[in-house]
DNA sequence: CGGGATCCGTTACGATACTG
DNA sequence: CAGTATCGTAACGGATCCCG
């Protein structure tokens, strides 16, 4: 471990680089930050990355205190960001805007599962909530449920089903990203490939404006 | 090239890392925020990178439209961003955030040059810049000169001489990295490890408010 | 069965030497 | 000065196996 393969400069990009700049590194704190997760959730949402690879990340990130083991039941084991590692978000939401600027490859592989968007579009919608936003809503990405709250100014989205969503929107992965590229325009997302099943009147029309200045921001 | 060992994930985090996640890649770019540069000035910049690789940064980088070669005075070849290229500033200020949460390595090396500074604080002073201030400064730090300037609340800095500085600052890399990440209070960084040269007066005072500013966004 | 550890072929990196 | 060529080493990718 700390291999010779480190810059080991006094430079602070340099410094992080050494800390989370590993081929995949990067990808699993993703992941982490739509909730805690076991390792073959990790695994299958990583399309694949080889067990020992996985692991050896794993050990890296929680000897630098960036993700912790935690217990969950049935004695399965979870890992989580600590705070340290929530501070990624900022890095992971840059690079997604940067990201966003090239053409997607000709044919992307899928990943396992949907962990992956949920660091994007929290950020996103952290940028342009409003203090007044209220709500929980849970969206329904592919058949995946995500929560997704806006309380007092802050935004949380998480990979769990929501406890007492105010709304659900059903939305597959490809329109979401198209809409977000400004690929597709926002009206033709909203009216074409977007259900939506409002249990409180006008909450729908809380999460459509967060959505919309969500995908704005990152269109831009 | 675009080797095997890319993910080609449809997401645009991994689409970023696709283009400037491979080693070394972020700090070429990282120096190339400090303006057009020589292959050998690169080279020395990054410790001594291996002159294959960096070639082979360079033209993968020129392939995506993120730099691009450009002749100098002299016959020489420059590098320098491209408007996408120069989009990497808020990637790497954000890694700078968070690499300053580490403490930096025992006994680090020295790069072979300063340029490695100028995104880092030309972005912090970015986010603290006033729309009043306005100057031009000249930074020398440890004997290499660098060119700040803020006008109309937009701040560059280019590791160049200044023209016609209205302030001349004096200090060295690790003072300045110290003060940077709060291990050194800044008045004692402005008194014990700073020289003001002054040309017009009272631009000093607006040079310092604007550095304290930027160190203080870094610190928190 | 989930959570890894082990093994091995392949690829990328690092150092140095060399050339236009 | 600006790269190219070569080669040993370390990291990755995939498969298989092990253990609770």
């Amino acid at each position: 471990m700390a291999g010779p393969r480190r810059y080991k400069l006094l430079c602070p990009i340099a410094r992080a680089l050494d800390r989370i700049g590993d081929r995949w590194t990067l990808l699993i704190l993703r992941d982490l930050h739509a909730g805690p997760a076991r390792f073959s959730e990790l695994q299958s949402g990583l399309t694949g990355i080889a067990p020992n690879l996985l692991t050896e990340r794993l050990g890296q990130l929680t000897a630098d205190g960036i993700i912790q083991k935690r217990d969950g039941q049935h004695g399965v084991v979870l890992y989580e960001l600590t705070d340290l590692g929530r501070s990624t978000r900022d890095v992971l939401f840059e690079l997604a805007l940067f990201g966003g600027r090239f053409a997607p490859d000709a044919d992307p592989k899928r990943p396992g599962n949907l962990r992956t968007i949920a660091v994007t579009l929290s950020a996103a919608c952290q940028r342009v909530v409003t203090a007044d936003a209220d709500f929980e809503a849970e969206l329904n990405v592919d058949g995946e449920l995500f929560t997704l709250t806006a309380r007092a100014g802050e935004v949380a989205m998480a990979y769990t089903p929501a406890r007492s969503p105010d709304v659900v929107m059903t939305a597959s992965y490809e329109a979401m990203l198209a809409a977000s590229e400004g690929e597709m325009p926002l009206e033709t997302f909203v009216a074409d490939h977007v259900t939506l099943d409002v249990q409180t009147p006008g909450k729908d029309m809380e999460l459509m404006t967060l959505l919309g200045g969500a995908m704005e921001v990152f269109a831009k």
